[in-house]
DNA sequence: CAACATTAAATGTATGTACATATATTTGTA
DNA sequence: TACAAATATATGTACATACATTTAATGTTG
């Protein structure tokens, strides 16, 4: 016997709480570990939704964002492909195609490295680092929501997750 | 000059509890926020992780699932793409493709309503219904980590994310 | 009823994810 | 040195996301 996910939209949640059960207008769970998974996937969409709104101004997605972030972190020297995937979150996703978009808009390049020409030396471009700059302002006062909480509170979730991943 | 740096991939994360600074191997972080924010994309992907590599088995995928699973709900009524939409925890995703391929793998079907020529009935069929049964014991027994809590930590969880979205 | 707006779904396009495989280069070793 | 294994990246394919546009049917209103 299920549940059914009724689900409203990505609210705009209004002054009083949402509680996860208001959002998707699913009234019961199966049990606390079930609330706790839907709330995760659907409250993970909602922060990451509204940070690509934030980004769409600038015509770069949130893994662009974040390929740029960890180049700028290497500048000047170079990144290769698999600096890369080490330290993205998702390591599955592919950061060669996206380094082909970065390059295509002239925010990085792409050179054979010298002294290992399986690999490739990646390096931000002026151009680059102007847009991380200009992205500065509006990336720092974009709320996320995870303001909402204490610092208490927010170390209090990082110990819970780590703890789902034991 | 720097240090290769290894990230032990989406982990079987071994016996000691693993934080996310050790899972992404960054040491600190700007505040307790940007290191809550990072584990919630973190953790949300490993668990989507295992739960697609579950599926894989049944040759589903989990947006595939989903919608069988409110179809299962309907039956014997009929569902509408829109009936899909609203139910569906990712309300931008492409309801209509999805529909696509569980017509196509046979467990679903779609007929233009007859009282609204502009939608369409979505009906499971008796495959799609013997692939749920099929799937129940091992998603049932799938291990998604959240139970590595107490019911408890797992109500505080989402009393913790229901803030966030606030 | 005609003109226009709204609604339901499908389609188009760009991007990214997930995973398998291919290509080139370098390393290790018999 | 020759040759297999390992490494670094790129490519192929299927699927999904995000968002804009299109098509068809239905409602609404002057």
């Amino acid at each position: 016997m299920y549940v059914h996910i009724f689900v409203a939209s990505f609210g705009k949640s209004t002054p009083p709480l949402m509680k996860i059960e208001d959002e998707i207008k699913q009234p019961t769970f199966k049990d606390e570990y079930q609330k706790a998974h839907i709330n995760l996937i659907y409250t993970t969409g909602w922060i990451q939704l509204r940070q690509a709104a934030a980004f769409r101004e600038f015509d770069v997605t949130l893994p662009q964002y974040n390929i740029l972030r960890i180049l700028r972190g290497q500048h000047p020297k170079p990144a290769t492909v698999n600096l890369l995937i080490e330290r993205m979150l998702d390591k599955t996703s592919n950061a060669s195609r996206i380094v082909d978009k970065l390059v295509a808009k002239n925010y990085a390049t792409r050179t054979v490295c010298p002294s290992n020409r399986r690999a490739v030396d990646i390096h931000i471009t002026d151009a680059g680092l102007e847009l991380l700059h200009n992205m500065e302002s509006v990336v720092s006062h974009q709320n996320t929501g995870l303001h909402n909480l204490t610092p208490e509170e927010a170390a209090q979730l990082s110990d819970l997750l780590d703890k789902i991943r034991d």
